[in-house]
RNA sequence: GGGCCUAUAGCUCAGUUGGUGAGAGCGCACGCCUGAUAAGCGUGAGGUCGGUAGUUCAAAUCUACCUAGGCCCA
C-alpha cells in the first residue's frame, strides 16, 4: 500500500448510496409502486387529519385519447399545488375527474359501429360508448399517475376492480352519483321557470345530424359561390320622391345563395347613407361608401347617382313595410305569419361598410343577427331546410329543390337567378365558414326547436356577473374576460340530438305542445323521482329497464314507460291531463354535465367541502367549464362554485406556434417521462410562467435534464458528506458553529421563506430559479467548495466538521421538502436518505410527502453579518480574476499552488483580517498576505485601489491537503503532511503528539 | 373581422410608481482540477429590451401604429 493511499484513507471522502445517476426512468415507476404499496396518499391525509381543508377541484379532461402535453401541464401544476398546500399543514384532497359523455366519443364508436349502427337500439350504442370512454380513463389514469400525479390510487383500483358504478377516488361523469345530480341541476332550472322551448338558428351540422355549441364549431378557410343578387322593390317614391317611375332594386351580396329561398327581408342600416344609382336603364341602391367596390366587382361605368339618402329615410321606422320582391318573387313562396307576404325592407344596426353593398340579404331562419333583427320586427324564423340539410318538399317553394342538398344547390339556384334577371354577378370567394369540431364539414345555420336556459329568468344572468366581482381571478384580466362573456351571452341553448350523453327529461304534451310551448312537465317530484331512478339505474333509465344479468332492456312500449319515468299524478301543467304526455329525446350539453362537477364531487364529507378553493384550467375555460360551473352553481345555491380561479397558458412549440400532430412539433408528455423522467417534464413545469403561453423543444427539455443533474448533484454531495451523522447526537448550536455556516443557514433560511412565499402565490418558476440558484451558486461554487477542506481533512468527529454536518444535514433536510411538491420523485429518494440518517429504514412508511414543510430555522437576525459576507464575496470575485489571470500565463494550475497579494485600503485590509487565517481557505488558495502589490497585479474595477498580485504559494505542497505550507515534515514521523494534518492523522492512529 | 393577452441575451426568467453604462442562472467558448469525476471550479463572449413614430431633461418601462404569436368569439 502506498503512502498516498494511506493518506487517503485518514481523510472524510464523500460516501452515499445516493447514486449520481438518476436512470428516472427506470426508478420513477419503482417509486411509484412503493407510493402505492405504502399507500402514500392516506398517509399525507392522515397527516393531516383534522387540518382545515383545502380543495382544489379538477376540471375533467375528455376521456378519448392519450393525454397531450397541455392535459399534462395542467394535471402537473395541479399537483404542485395539492402537494405543496399539503405541506403547508392543509387538509388537501384531491379526487381527478373525466368528462366522458359527448360527440367525440359517438363519433368512434359510429366509425366502429358503421353500418350496423342505423339497426341499434340506442342503449346498445350507449354501451359501446361507455366501454370506449372507460378503456381511455384507464389509459390516462397511467398516464397521469406515471407523470407523479397523486390521487387516491389504492382506492381507485379498487373501484376499478369492481367496476363501480360510482367512484369516489375519482369521478366521472357517467357515474350514477354524476348522472343523478345533472338531473337535479336540470330540474333546478326547470322548476325555477329557467328552461324553456324555442325555435332558434344554430349551427347544424348536417352529417352529425346535430346543433352543434360554439365550442363544437371550428372556423376553416373554404371557397363558395358568391352572388351579388338584386331585389325589386315598388313604393319607394312615397319615401324618396326622385325614385318615382324608375324599376328600383336593392343590391345585396351574400356568400350562401341556397338560404335566398328562406329570405324575408333586406336589411338597411340606419344611419348609412346610401345612394340610387342608374346603370343600363335599372336604378339601384347600394351603400355610398361601398359604391366604388361594388361598381367595381359588377363592371358599372359612368354610373349616375339619381338620389342620396339614409337608411331611415329610405325605409321608414313604421310597419308600413316596403316591399323588396325578388327570389321571394315565384317560384318561392312567401312565408305565413305577422310578416306575411312579401319580403320587405327593414333596419338594422348590425349592417357594416366591411364587405357586400350595405343592403343585407336577411333570413332569420338562417342567421343569428338575421334571427334577432327579424324578432325585433316580429318576422318569425323560416327554415325550408331538413335535419340532413335537403330541402324539405313541404316547405320549400321551388319544387326542382325539393330533396336537394343546400351546399348542392347554390348552382341550380343561381341559375334560376340569372335566368329571371336577378343576378348581377356571381364569383368564387375563398372565407372562413364554420365547420364541425368533429366530422370537419361545414355546418349551416338553420333554425331547429330547442331547449333554453334563459339568462334572465330568474335574473341568473345579473348574479353570476355578481359572483364573478366576488371571486378571486389569477391572471387579474380573467375577470374582464369572464365578466363581459357573461354579460353578453345568449341563452343557452343545452339540447342536442344525440344517443350518448345524459338525455333531458323532457315529457310534452301532445294535445297541448307546442301550440303551447309551456306544455311540458317540470314539478320537483318528476325530476325528484328521476333523480333516484338514475341514482339507482343509471341515466339509461330513460331508455330501458333493468333487466337479467345487470343488462337493460328497452321499454316495452309508452305505456310502460310513462309508469316507471313519470309517478302518479304528474300531469300536463296546461291541460292537466296525462294520457297524451309524449318523450322527447334530447341529450343535455356536455358542458352542463361539467358544470355540474362542483356539486356532484364536492360537499360529500367535511374534508371535501363546497365551494372549491380553487379551480385551475387553460385560459381557454373562461367560456368553457368556469363559465358553465359559474352558470349552475348560481342557479341552484346563488353562489359561485369557486373562491379562486387560476389559468395557465398554452404549450407551444420552440418557435412558440401551436403544437399539433398535424404538423408534427407535439411533444409527447409520456414519451417525455419514458425517455428522460417524468421529473424532467415536472421541472420544465416548475420553470415556466404558466400564466403565459409555454414554450417546449428538446433544447428547453436538454436545459431541464441539465439543471435537475445539477440538483440531484447538489444533493448526492450533501448526503455524501452526512455518512454516519447523527442530528440528534452531532449537532452543534448556532452559537458555536463556524462563521460560515451560521451564514449558510442564513442563506437557508431566506431561500426558504422565498421558496414558501412563492407556493403560496402559485410563482412555481420562482420556486425552481430559486433553487436552482442556491444549489448552483450559493452552494456548489462556494459554499461547499469551500468546506471541501474541512469535510475532508478536519477530524471526523471534531466541532469544526460536526459545525459544518449541522448545517448540510439541514440543508439536505429542508431542500428536500422545499422541492417535494415539484421534484416530487427525488425529494423522497433524498428523504429516503434522510430517514436512514435517522437509523430508520428506507422505503419504510414515510414518503417526503406527507411531511410539512420546514419551520422557520431559530437563527437570529444578523444583518451585519451578512453584509460583512457579501463584502467577502465581492473580493473573493477579484481574487478569482487574477487567479485566472496567472492560471492564463501558466504560472499555477490549482489555486491552492498560489498565494495571493493584496494591495488594499487600510479598511478593507482590516476587514480581511478579521477573517484571520480563514480567509485563505475562503479564496482556496494556499497564502493570503498583504501589502503593496506588484507589476503585473490585477486591478479591481469593483474595489477602489485594491490590487491583487497572484504568487506561487511558500512551502511545500501537503501529501494530504495539498495546500502549500512551509511546515509539511515538521512531524519527522509524518514527513509527507502539513503540521495541521499531522495532528489529525497522529489522533486518527492513536499515536501521541510529537513532543 | 372583433375582444383579450404576449414579445428582455441560444434557453428559462428578474427588471419596484419611467432616472446611474440592461441583470441572474443555465447553455456556449476557453482554461483549471482529478479527493462531488458521465462530477467540481474559474474566466470570457453573447442583448440597438419584436419594429416604427411619438410624449419626456430622461423609456425595456408611457402613447399610437405595425409585425409575429396565442386564446376566445364572429
Amino acid at each position: 500500500m502506498s503512502k498516498n493511499v494511506e493518506l487517503k484513507n485518514t481523510l472524510n471522502l464523500p460516501r452515499t448510496d445516493f447514486p449520481m445517476k438518476a436512470d428516472l426512468p427506470r426508478r420513477e415507476p419503482e417509486i411509484l409502486a412503493w407510493w402505492g404499496r405504502s399507500n402514500a396518499y392516506h398517509g399525507i391525509r392522515g397527516a393531516r387529519k383534522g387540518c382545515p381543508p383545502f380543495v382544489l377541484h379538477d376540471g375533467p379532461p375528455y376521456a378519448n385519447g392519450n393525454i397531450h402535453l397541455g392535459q399534462a401541464l395542467n394535471k402537473i401544476l395541479k399537483d404542485f399545488v395539492v402537494k405543496s398546500r399539503s405541506m403547508m399543514g392543509k387538509d388537501a384532497a384531491y379526487v381527478p375527474g373525466w368528462d366522458c359523455h359527448g360527440l367525440p366519443i359517438e363519433h368512434r364508436v359510429d366509425k366502429e359501429l358503421g353500418e350496423a349502427k342505423a339497426g341499434m337500439a340506442p342503449l346498445e350504442v350507449r354501451e359501446r360508448c361507455r366501454k370506449y370512454a372507460e378503456h381511455f380513463i384507464a389509459v390516462q389514469r397511467e398516464e397521469f399517475r406515471r407523470l407523479g400525479v397523486l390521487w387516491d390510487h389504492r382506492l381507485d383500483e379498487e373501484e376499478e376492480r369492481k367496476g363501480a358504478p360510482s367512484r369516489r377516488a375519482i369521478y366521472r361523469t357517467i357515474d350514477r352519483t354524476y348522472e343523478a345530480e345533472i338531473v337535479r341541476q336540470l330540474g333546478r332550472f326547470f322548476e325555477k321557470g329557467g328552461a324553456y322551448f324555442g325555435e332558434k338558428p344554430v349551427h347544424w351540422c348536417t352529417s352529425c345530424r346535430t346543433a352543434l355549441a360554439e365550442a363544437e364549431v371550428e372556423y376553416r378557410d373554404r371557397k363558395d359561390l358568391s352572388v351579388y343578387v338584386r331585389f325589386p322593390v315598388r313604393g319607394l317614391e312615397q319615401r324618396v320622391p326622385a325614385l318615382a317611375g324608375r324599376r328600383v332594386s336593392v343590391v345585396a351580396w351574400t356568400t350562401t345563395p341556397w338560404t335566398l329561398p328562406a329570405n324575408l327581408a333586406v336589411c338597411l342600416h340606419p344611419e348609412l347613407q346610401y345612394v340610387a344609382v342608374e346603370e343600363g336603364g335599372e336604378t339601384y341602391i347600394v351603400a355610398e361608401g361601398l359604391l366604388p367596390a361594388v361598381a367595381s366587382a359588377l363592371g358599372w361605368s359612368g354610373t349616375t347617382i339619381a338620389a342620396a339618402f339614409r337608411g331611415r329615410e329610405l325605409v321608414g321606422e313604421g310597419k308600413e313595410w316596403i316591399g323588396a320582391r325578388a327570389p321571394l318573387d315565384r317560384p318561392y313562396p312567401a312565408p305565413s305569419g305577422p310578416a306575411s307576404g312579401p319580403g320587405v325592407l327593414i333596419l338594422g344596426t348590425h349592417v357594416t361598410l366591411d364587405a357586400g353593398t350595405g343592403c343585407v340579404h336577411t333570413a332569420p331562419g338562417h342567421g343569428a343577427e338575421d334571427f334577432h333583427v327579424g324578432r325585433l320586427y316580429g318576422i318569425p324564423p323560416f327554415n325550408p331546410v331538413g335535419d340532413d340539410g335537403r330541402f324539405l318538399a313541404e316547405r320549400v317553394g321551388a319544387p326542382w329543390l325539393a330533396g336537394a342538398f343546400v351546399l348542392d344547390a347554390n348552382e341550380p339556384i343561381v341559375r334560376d337567378l340569372e335566368a329571371r334577371g336577378l343576378l348581377l354577378r356571381r364569383e368564387e370567394v375563398a372565407h372562413t365558414y364554420p365547420h364541425c369540431w368533429r366530422c370537419k364539414n361545414p355546418v349551416i345555420f338553420r333554425s331547429t326547436p330547442q331547449w333554453f336556459l334563459s339568462m334572465e329568468a330568474s335574473g341568473l344572468r345579473e348574479k353570476a356577473v355578481a359572483e364573478i366581482r366576488r371571486s378571486s381571478w389569477l391572471p387579474a384580466f380573467g375577470e374582464e374576460r369572464i365578466a363581459q362573456m357573461v354579460a353578453t351571452r345568449p341563452d343557452w341553448c343545452i339540447s342536442r340530438q344525440r344517443t350518448w350523453g345524459v338525455p333531458i327529461p323532457l315529457v310534452v304534451c301532445g294535445a297541448c305542445f307546442p301550440g303551447a310551448p309551456d306544455a311540458f312537465v317540470r314539478d320537483r317530484a318528476f325530476f325528484e323521482h328521476l333523480r333516484k331512478l338514475f341514482l339507482a339505474e343509471g341515466s339509461d333509465a330513460w331508455f330501458g329497464a333493468p333487466a337479467a344479468g345487470g343488462t337493460v332492456r328497452p321499454y316495452a312500449g309508452r305505456e310502460e314507460r310513462l309508469a316507471r319515468l313519470v309517478p302518479a299524478g304528474v300531469t300536463c301543467p296546461r291541460c292537466g291531463k296525462r294520457d297524451r304526455l309524449e318523450f322527447q329525446e334530447h341529450i343535455v350539453d356536455v358542458w352542463f354535465e361539467s358544470g355540474v362537477s362542483h356539486s356532484a364531487v364536492l360537499g360529500r364529507d367535511a374534508s371535501l367541502p363546497w365551494p372549491a378553493d380553487l379551480y385551475l384550467e387553460g385560459h381557454d375555460q373562461y367560456r368553457g367549464w368556469f363559465h358553465s360551473s359559474l352558470l349552475v352553481a348560481v342557479n341552484d345555491r346563488e353562489s359561485a362554485p369557486y373562491r379562486g380561479v387560476l389559468t395557465h397558458g398554452f404549450t407551444l412549440d420552440g418557435e412558440g406556434k401551436k403544437m399539433s400532430k398535424s404538423l408534427g412539433n407535439a411533444i409527447s408528455p409520456i414519451d417525455v417521462a419514458e425517455k428522460r423522467g417524468a421529473e424532467i417534464l415536472r421541472l420544465w413545469v416548475s420553470q415556466v410562467d404558466f400564466l403565459e403561453d409555454m414554450r417546449l423543444s428538446d433544447e428547453i427539455l436538454d436545459r431541464n435534464a441539465e439543471a435537475y443533474r445539477k440538483i440531484r448533484n447538489t444533493f448526492r454531495y450533501l448526503l455524501g458528506n452526512l455518512d454516519g451523522f447523527d442530528a440528534a447526537r452531532d449537532s452543534v448550536p448556532y452559537p458555536e458553529m463556524e462563521e460560515i455556516d451560521r451564514w449558510a443557514l442564513h442563506q437557508l433560511e431566506a431561500l426558504r421563506r422565498r421558496i414558501l412565499s412563492a407556493y403560496e402565490g402559485h410563482q412555481y418558476h420562482v420556486v425552481y430559479h430559486a433553487l436552482h440558484n442556491f444549489c448552483g451558486v450559493t452552494l456548489s461554487s462556494f459554499y461547499l467548495d469551500v468546506l471541501k477542506d474541512r469535510l475532508y481533512t478536519a477530524s471526523r468527529r471534531s466541532p469544526a466538521r460536526r459545525s459544518a454536518q449541522t448545517v448540510l444535514y439541514r440543508l439536505a433536510a429542508d431542500l428536500a421538502r422545499l422541492m417535494a411538491p415539484v421534484l416530487c420523485f427525488t425529494a423522497d429518494e433524498v428523504w429516503q436518505e434522510i430517514e436512514a440518517l435517522h437509523g430508520r429504514p428506507k422505503w419504510g412508511e414515510a414518503t417526503v410527502h406527507a411531511a410539512l414543510f420546514p419551520e422557520p430555522l431559530a437563527v437570529p437576525d444578523d444583518p451585519a453579518l451578512l453584509e460583512r459576507w457579501d463584502g467577502l464575496l465581492r473580493i473573493r470575485e477579484v481574487v478569482s480574476k487574477a487567479l485566472e489571470g496567472a492560471r492564463a500565463a501558466k504560472r499555477i494550475g490549482g489555486s491552492l499552488e498560489a498565494k495571493v497579494r493584496i494591495e488594499a485600503p487600510e479598511e478593507t485590509v482590516a476587514f480581511l483580517r478579521t477573517f484571520g487565517d480563514e480567509v485563505r481557505f475562503l479564496f482556496l488558495t494556499s497564502g493570503v498576505e498583504f501589502g503593496p502589490a506588484g507589476e503585473d497585479a490585477l486591478r479591481s474595477e469593483a474595489i477602489e485601489g485594491m490590487r491583487v498580485e497572484v504568487l506561487r504559494a511558500d512551502g511545500e505542497k501537503c501529501g494530504r491537503c495539498w495546500s502549500y505550507t512551509t511546515d509539511v515534515g515538521r512531524d519527522a514521523a509524518l514527513a509527507e503532511v502539513c503540521s495541521r494534518c499531522a495532528a489529525v492523522v497522529r489522533e486518527i492512529a492513536g499515536l501521541r503528539e510529537p513532543a
